[in-house]
DNA sequence: TTGCAATATATAAGAAGCTTATATATAAAA
DNA sequence: TTTTATATATAAGCTTCTTATATATTGCAA
């Protein structure tokens, strides 16, 4: 299991691209795709999730819609095109972070101190 | 240039890799290498910097000395044996999640809905 | 010789992002 | 009948980072 800090800042990118591949989907069906998608790695909370996507609607990069499904309400977040916007620019930033991050972790040898 | 949320998390392991790899380092320098690393796409601040490299101080990471050069104080920080070990698990830990981002960011197509 | 950029470390105030705890409610399985 | 799974949500608090500020030396350019 991955530690809580380092996961901080990737949440939002990651629920959108979610949203992205798989379209609409309610918040507790998020949080098992990223624990399935991820090998258990990745657990979300609903402390961390609700908020953001809340805090994604109000800026409108998400819409919902309600739907009753066995009793129970099930709220689907949907990309706005302002969204589909949204998540190539984080993906984008994602890429390079991580493509940065290897730079660090993994540099190549023979170029600094070979 | 990487927007500040998405870094969080990854500071501790950044620094403690560099000064594997590169031996003791000041505060400045890792600065300087950490953007020359990543083409300038991460900036450490030294708000962020000096708090962490305190911190890992006080948890038995690292240890200091003070060297004058120029006039200028420069205090290098070393791995300790127990920073050793730190080390080799978060770096663990980052791959890990790495693997996991890109499983989410970069999913392998005909296993979901292709 | 004055001023600016680079070098070098450091702290305080505050914002942002997350964890943990808590609350509510239904359905199915044990 | 009690636990597990499903489903959403908020509040309190911690950690991490940003921004602003402070101090001081060196070297270069104007």
């Amino acid at each position: 299991m991955i530690s809580g800090e380092i996961i901080k800042g990737s949440l939002k990118t990651i629920v959108l691209k979610l949203l992205k591949e798989e379209g609409p989907m309610h918040g507790y069906a998020i949080t098992r795709k990223v624990e399935e998608l991820s090998g258990g790695n990745i657990k979300l909370t609903y402390g961390a999730l609700y908020p953001v996507l809340h805090k994604l609607e109000s800026e409108g990069v998400l819409v919902t819609t309600s739907e009753n499904f066995n009793n129970r309400t099930r709220i689907y977040y949907t990309l706005t095109p302002k969204g589909d916007k949204v998540v190539i620019e984080k993906i984008r930033e994602m890429t390079e972070f991580i493509e940065s991050l290897q730079s660090i972790i993994n540099p190549k040898p023979g170029l600094s101190h070979a």
